[in-house]
DNA sequence: AAGTGTGACTTGTACGGTCAGGTGGTGGAA
DNA sequence: TTCCACCACCTGACCGTACAAGTCACACTT
């Protein structure tokens, strides 16, 4: 086993601590001295560690004072975000899916401006009918360009996570960028959705990229509003953090 | 006055510069002992702002690679995610409001959840309409605990910025978090927006706490979705940044 | 021509120290 | 008893150094 590196075990350390209720919420971090010693560390380490706990809107505070410990759950990492399969996991709900439509073809100029595509360039498009449980809670829309989606014109689609596999074919998803909106259902999300036609679905359009920015995936995901939302933290001095969650 | 911090300099100019083109999209970002060497600065305050960069999704990049430009545009500084009105000017537009009702009183019980109240607190309650160079586009219906709100019952909210004034009074405010999901439009909602009943609505509600994680105020804050939307953007190492922007 | 090292360059991680500036408790003065 | 000055402690900011690990281009070999 690889240890990871010294900033990171401590935070999980911390993170584990917040989420045990071992340091409560609303009470005082250990100081940085404290945690110096404890973990045999610079301050560099153990502020780079506070830093992130500080990102993910577990902790405040500020100069002169200690942190004050501020939740217990921290947005959810990368992967989360993007597979509705991982998320659908680390709730604790079943994920599954009904794929509707899969092709290869010309992409709408929305698409082709989204993936930054020259007039000639094709997309692989899909159409799937995501669940929880059984229960539909969302229609994906999702536009590939075709180096990262010809992988996936081969597998069935209805069992296999397709972050999983582009994660194992080296597609190297690195970035993504997520809008939020609300539209009213049209025919055909009212019926797999199981809606009245015109209510109201939080739509996701998520532009996926790779660590030099070239655009991999463009999605457009409406969600049934009563099933899930998004919540986002920000702090004065971070940024936000960003973690979407069921609605009960 | 005092000069601002090292970091937050290097990260402002270099912000600068990606929004200028002089950096531009796709391209690298100088390397960090360039930056160094730029500024007359260790490499501590060029990583710190670098990070900064990346939280706000403007640079991507990985070991061993100089950083890539992703964006012109960053994510927005706390003050715009809590303000309307400051919102409102960083995108070039005029801010309106038009106050509806305003009073004290006992909160609902979701509200007095929210913000973790004792049965007989009561609180300061906003009704109002928001508008962008004159047009409807946010009903925001906003709750503050006493201590904070008396301070609004004496003010014209038709003209002042709420949070301008809030911060003069010397509030605390240090932690947002946002919950968004779609609703449809209520009757009320549609007279004021200028939409129809039932149609959907962009919906944040909206946790304002101190430093410490004391809540100060609760809003429930409803957008035409054809005016603003939410943008959050993630990346494998870094957490979320968010911005809210217009639609054109 | 294609594959393979190798080495320069770059970023990630961590150490140590230093100073500035904010916080909060304590003890002495009024 | 109340108030205030002071001080110990804490976090924020920055410097210089060192090594690990990843990337990329170029020269060399096959």
């Amino acid at each position: 086993m690889v240890e990871s590196a010294l900033h990171l075990t401590i935070a999980t350390e911390l993170r584990g601590r917040i989420r045990a209720g071992e340091l409560p919420v609303g009470g005082p971090m250990p100081s940085e001295s404290e945690l110096c010693r404890e973990f045999s560390a610079s301050r560099g380490p153990v502020r780079q560690a506070l830093a992130a706990l500080r990102a993910e809107g577990l902790i405040g505070g500020g100069q002169g004072r200690r942190a004050v410990v501020l939740d217990t759950v921290a947005a959810q990492p990368f992967a989360t975000l993007l597979s509705f399969s991982r998320w659908a996991e680390m709730i604790g709900r079943t994920p599954g899916q009904v794929t509707q439509e899969i092709g290869v073809g010309r992409p709408g100029p929305a698409v082709a401006a989204a993936l930054n595509l020259d007039a000639g360039d094709d997309v692989v498009a899909l159409v799937r009918l995501r669940l929880l449980d059984g229960e539909p809670a969302m229609v994906e829309r999702t536009s590939f360009v075709t180096s990262v989606g010809r992988a996936l014109l081969d597998v069935d689609l209805d069992t296999v996570s397709i972050y999983a596999h582009l994660a194992e074919a080296g597609a190297d998803l690195h970035t993504a960028r997520h809008t939020l909106d609300a539209v009213a259902a049209d025919p055909r999300d009212a019926a797999l959705l199981g809606v009245a036609e015109g209510s109201p679905l939080l739509r996701e359009r998520r532009l996926a990229m790779t660590s030099t920015g070239e655009p991999l995936e463009w999605s457009d995901d409406r969600y049934r509003p009563d099933v899930a939302s998004v919540t986002i933290t920000n702090t004065r001095s971070a940024h936000a953090a960003m973690v979407r969650h069921l609605d009960d």
